[in-house]
DNA sequence: CTGAAAGCGCTTACAG
DNA sequence: CTGAAAGCGCTTACAG
């Protein structure tokens, strides 16, 4: 019933635990006759070494934590982060670690605090956090790497997409398609991503000539589906009266709201209107219309994480922080 | 810069880390004086307990892996399973677990040797597994409950939707709304759950008086976006010709592939043709026009599995297996 | 090539 | 109320 030890392994070969140690990791000597014995009983009861008592020894839990910090669900199945969660998972077992996945919505040290029990030997933290949390868990000489917040401490290794460029590609589509009067729907700017995409979008807009005046920016409380058909809904007539040829929002769930709502007014997009979102989640693909937007990789950025933090882990030398991930226009169904 | 330990501590209070031990866990007795000292020095030198050393002596660890068997992406954030792993994080923090998520598209031992190794206190299975991996995990006296999967092991606790009233549900709702030749778009018939979709829908079709011949059924390979859009494209000849004033798939991403193929044939949702899913995954809401669809609640499955499961590693007695979740028709703008 | 010993950081009887 | 000792299951020098 109960997992064999080494012990018993060792009592069972007949030899000393030190020997049995030595076969499993491969590490020291050992004659032939004691390998054979004890690698056939190893098959015959099924030994499974117990990580718990080698992460004693070893110092080293080869467990990651993953810390999201999210208001409301979804958490893991939200449509952007999630993607980034799947690409942590997939790297992480390719480099033989274990993730904890850990959600958080008060922003307090709570979880971080759980994950630094636990030892992990390291934490990927992953959307915006308040400052002090940072400060804490530095304050544990934790490895950590940040994924799409914010910070402004150095030496933080942060791996973010380039939104204020996204933004400006976005403004550029739009424009060179002749759209002039643009409606646009700003998520949270307190959230770095959606503060340098607006910005790069209306820097873009005014160098093309356009007059401030001509785009209608509206702030979003949340950046969810359900408030971008709220404001849409509650913007209706100045949208409608205002001549608006083109949608712009901060993100794609934002945007598909927002199109939605325009869709049951039977507005024809793109014959009407352009709608433009930002990040690319799965979604956006399948929408009907599908949604023009600016791919953010968030693979890449999962997968890029793992890389780091397990350099930084192993402290490695000199690891390079990345440069910002690159953007990319995917022109759909949704423009014109 | 390191973590300070128990004897660390118990060397500045000039007590025994027996002394510390007991404070800490406040089981045993300790004098005021002792206490003020050690509980001082505790939040002085920021003192994180060792879950590891714990662990070791009590030989529970307070984690719970999560094994989700998908052969390609999305996993986490899958539309349907990711909403399962959400209600697990919620239910497993409020518990004091932590969950290890962890994926694998071989269905072989591996992942779960892994999760044995790190002498999890339980395992949450999720999604179809093969019966060999069971078997396997249920050597090691390792307990664990099913979601969504099958089997046909006696004993094992095994939580799933009534799917097959499902299915007659969705007969039901399209029968009393007129309909009399459906197009019925079958997910893989191996999933448990697509397999008692359909036949809890074709019951029903027959004792309603409908012929056999006037429901169309193709079988999808998948049960992706991606698939329903590629079958509705191929059968969009026999569909048009058929006559079929109603569409039916097994799954809600299969019936939106579907529906997007047909919207961009411009055929009208719901006055030319009404259209209904199963599982209400989050997306069904947002799509344009929003999917009628059975609900699966895919948090409850999530919450129940890890409030079992819990009973299960306290070793409770007659813990009861659940009955079915009980599915509920969702009327949106899809039917009509 | 092998075994005895110490130790990783805790908890838990046990004796005082 | 408190401390010494043993032990959880391993690994790692060290001596032989």
């Amino acid at each position: 019933m109960d997992n064999p030890t080494i012990k018993e392994i060792a009592r069972r070969a007949g030899v000393s635990k030190s020997t049995v140690s030595r076969i499993i990791s491969g590490n020291g000597y050992s004659s032939p006759e004691a390998r054979n014995k004890v690698l056939g009983l190893i098959e015959e009861l099924q030994y499974k070494p117990n990580a718990v008592a080698r992460a004693m020894v070893s110092q080293r839990t080869h467990n990651i934590g993953v810390l999201l910090y999210r208001r409301d669900l979804p958490i893991a199945s939200h449509p952007f982060y999630g993607k980034i969660v799947d690409a942590v998972l997939l790297e992480a077992a390719r480099l033989n670690y274990s993730i904890f996945v850990t959600t958080d919505h008060d922003m307090s040290y709570r979880s971080a605090d759980f994950m630094i029990e636990k030892r992990v030997d390291g934490l990927i933290l992953i959307s915006r956090l308040q400052q002090n949390v940072i400060d804490h868990i530095t304050n544990f000489g934790i490895p950590f790497v940040m994924v799409n917040g914010s910070t402004d401490v150095d030496g933080v290794i942060h791996i973010v997409n380039q939104d204020e460029e996204g933004g400006r590609m976005v403004a550029e589509h739009l424009t060179q398609t002749g759209h002039k009067r643009i409606f646009v729907i700003a998520g949270p700017q307190s959230h770095r991503s959606h503060h340098l995409r607006l910005r790069g979008f209306l820097t873009s807009i005014r160098q093309s000539g356009i007059q401030e005046s001509n785009a209608s920016i509206q702030s979003a409380g949340t950046s969810t589906f359900g408030e971008g058909y709220e404001i849409m809904r509650r913007e209706w007539n100045q949208f409608r009266e205002g001549g608006y040829t083109a949608l712009f929002a901060t993100n794609d769930m934002l945007a598909m709201g927002a199109m939605k709502f325009l869709l049951e007014q039977s507005v024809r997009i793109p014959e009407q209107v352009s709608v433009v979102g930002f990040d690319d989640v799965d979604f956006a693909a399948m929408f009907s219309p599908s949604l023009t937007t600016i791919k953010v990789d968030a693979g890449d950025m999962g997968t890029k994480s793992v890389h780091l933090l397990d350099q930084l882990i192993r402290q490695e030398q000199n690891v390079e922080h990345p440069s910002q991930l690159v953007p990319r226009l995917i022109v759909r169904q949704s423009t014109k």
